[in-house]
Formats: structure tokens, C-alpha cells, sequence
DNA sequence: CATAACGTTCACGTAAACGGCAAGGTTCTA
DNA sequence: TAGAACCTTGCCGTTTACGTGAACGTTATG
């Protein structure tokens, strides 16, 4: 046995089914370059890891959760080529810089994505605060209504 | 002069300049149900007025900020013709019970406003700190670094 | 009052994000 | 070793959310 885990590699329905995607969104994301499947069987089979099972539930949260499109969350991972080539690079050697560096790249880009997530959830909290306000709005003239005031403005609910 | 607010009406293209949407798209939204322009001109041109900027607002907030379809904007909204019943009606009684009763229904959909937004919110939070996680672990691994460890798991950057 | 600038309603076109075959190869199991 | 149950790569279809004219009517302006 090798220094590699023995974690077994799933085939694309049962990554579709563990995700809540379909084979054929899989297929696509990969085509998008979203990823990339971990490996191929002897028959081209996909062969997918448990990296590969974060990446899309990740993607996912991005798409349903966040609302990114796909163009974006391309943006948010990144050229997946780049990525794969940091991984095998930071595998290919033990040199202490070159590591350094490889995970600062990560460290950066992890920061991005945070920082586009933060900026999405500004943004939704401020339409909260507008709602809230509205909302204030309609309570006070139901408290005018109730205290039998609410002789002036002819205004109404927004 | 009437009770009537002297407000502008504006035409579609000054809206979708304000709004920062096409005049296309404003018209689309129309088709939708998603809102109803104020009136129309002796030839027909569509008149907005200041409500109908602030929902133009409120849905493009929703569908760039929050990331909803616009089927899902049309929920959230709930039915434009409801709501322009309802203004109607408002204005066309005097009765304090039937007053509270239109206010209480806009409140109540003020309300899911609030809830499906709040619920967006909570998941791009718990996004954020499924980032800040990952971040936390390379962080980590780079103090290892620098730390002269890094002896045993070829592991890697996420 | 001509005419430029803006508006109207069809109607067809398009990019994104998949769905759903077809034709054929692969893996598992009895 | 023969199916059944997977998988593969095309490739065309569909829905959403508009873009882009065409053909024609409306409004503002010198």
C-alpha cells in the first residue's frame, strides 16, 4: 500500500446524489472547467474524491446559497488548471520556500472568496435593513389607526 | 389642484437610467407582473412615479444582490394586481377595520420579505465561515512551515 | 408644422444552465 | 459469459432573462 489513503473514489451518480446535482450538471461544471474529477477508470469512467465532493457542494452553496452565476463562481475557484498544478507542485518538492509560496497563492485566492462573500452578505443585510424599515412604516400606522388618529395624510400600505 | 402630490411622472427611458436597468427590461418586468406603472399617457407612453422607483430598486436589489430568479421576486412581491386592489381599496374606505385589515396583509407580506431574506443571509453566513475555516487550516499549515515542522502528512494546500 | 427624439407592440435572436435522447463502450453479478 | 446497469461523448431541445430590430404612433422643439 501506498503513502496514498485508501479513501475509495465514487462514480458520477452517487457524487450527483450525495451533492443534490445531476450527472448531467457534473458533466457540465466540468466543462466549464469548474473542476476537474479526481481520475479516470481503465474504461474513461469518472472517478471522483472527497476533494472533488467539497469542491461541489461548494460550487453549489456559491449558486443556490450565495446566487452567483457560473461565470463567477469560475472567477471565485479559479482556473482549476492552476490549481491542479499547485497541488502536484507542492507534492513535487519538499523545498520550504516553494511550499511557502504555493500556499500563500491559496491563502489569496481563499481570501478573495471571503472577501466576495462578505461583500454579498453587506449587500443582503442592507436590503433587510430597507425591509425592516418598511415594516417599521406599516406598525406605526397601524398604531395611528388604532388610536383612532389618522385624520390627516391620505397615504396608504406601500 | 387636487389632494394629489405634485410629483413627476417619468417616462421609461429616465426610469431605467435612475434604476440602472433598460428600458426593455422594465417593460419585461411589467409583462412579469412584477410591477405596474402608475399610468399611462393620452398615447399610451408608461408613467412612473416614485413607488414604482423604489420597487424597481427593491427588485433589482433582490435579483443582484440576494441572487433571486425572478420568479422567486414574483413571490416575494406576491401579486402586483393584489396590491394595487388593495391601495384602492384603501383609499376608497373610511372604515378603521377594514383599514387594519389592508395594512395587516401588507405587513404580513412585509413579513415573508423579511424571513426569505434573513434565511439567505443565515446561509451565506455559515458560507463565510466554511471559508474562513478553510482559511484558518492553511494558515495553519504555513505557521508549520515556518516552524520548521512539516514532517509527516504530504497533504497540501484545499 | 415639420421633424427629431422618444415611445408603442410584435416578433425573432441569444447566452446561460441545464434536460434528454441516441449510439455505443464498461462493470458488475448471477 | 451474458445481461443488466452503469458510463461515455455527441447533439439537439428548453427555460430564463433579456437584446435587437421592424413598423409604426407620440411629444417636444425650432
Amino acid at each position: 500500500m501506498t503513502a496514498e489513503s485508501t479513501a475509495r473514489l465514487l462514480r458520477i451518480t452517487e457524487v450527483a446524489d450525495e451533492v443534490g446535482l445531476t450527472t448531467r450538471t457534473v458533466r457540465y461544471y466540468e466543462e466549464l472547467g469548474l473542476l476537474k474529477p479526481a481520475a479516470r477508470s481503465e474504461g474513461s469512467y469518472r472517478l471522483f474524491d472527497e476533494d472533488d465532493l467539497d469542491r461541489l457542494r461548494f460550487i453549489r452553496g456559491l449558486r443556490d446559497d450565495a446566487g452567483f452565476s457560473l461565470a463567477e463562481i469560475g472567477q471565485l475557484l479559479e482556473d482549476e488548471e492552476a490549481r491542479e498544478r499547485n497541488r502536484a507542485r507542492f507534492r513535487g518538492t519538499t523545498d520550504v520556500r516553494e511550499r511557502r509560496s504555493i500556499l500563500e497563492d491559496a491563502l489569496a485566492r481563499i481570501e478573495r472568496q471571503a472577501v466576495s462573500l462578505r461583500e454579498k452578505a453587506r449587500r443582503i443585510d442592507q436590503m433587510i435593513a430597507e425591509v425592516e424599515r418598511r415594516r417599521g412604516h406599516l406598525e406605526g400606522h397601524l398604531r395611528d389607526l388604532d388610536e383612532g388618529r389618522e385624520l390627516d395624510h391620505p397615504a396608504g400600505p406601500r
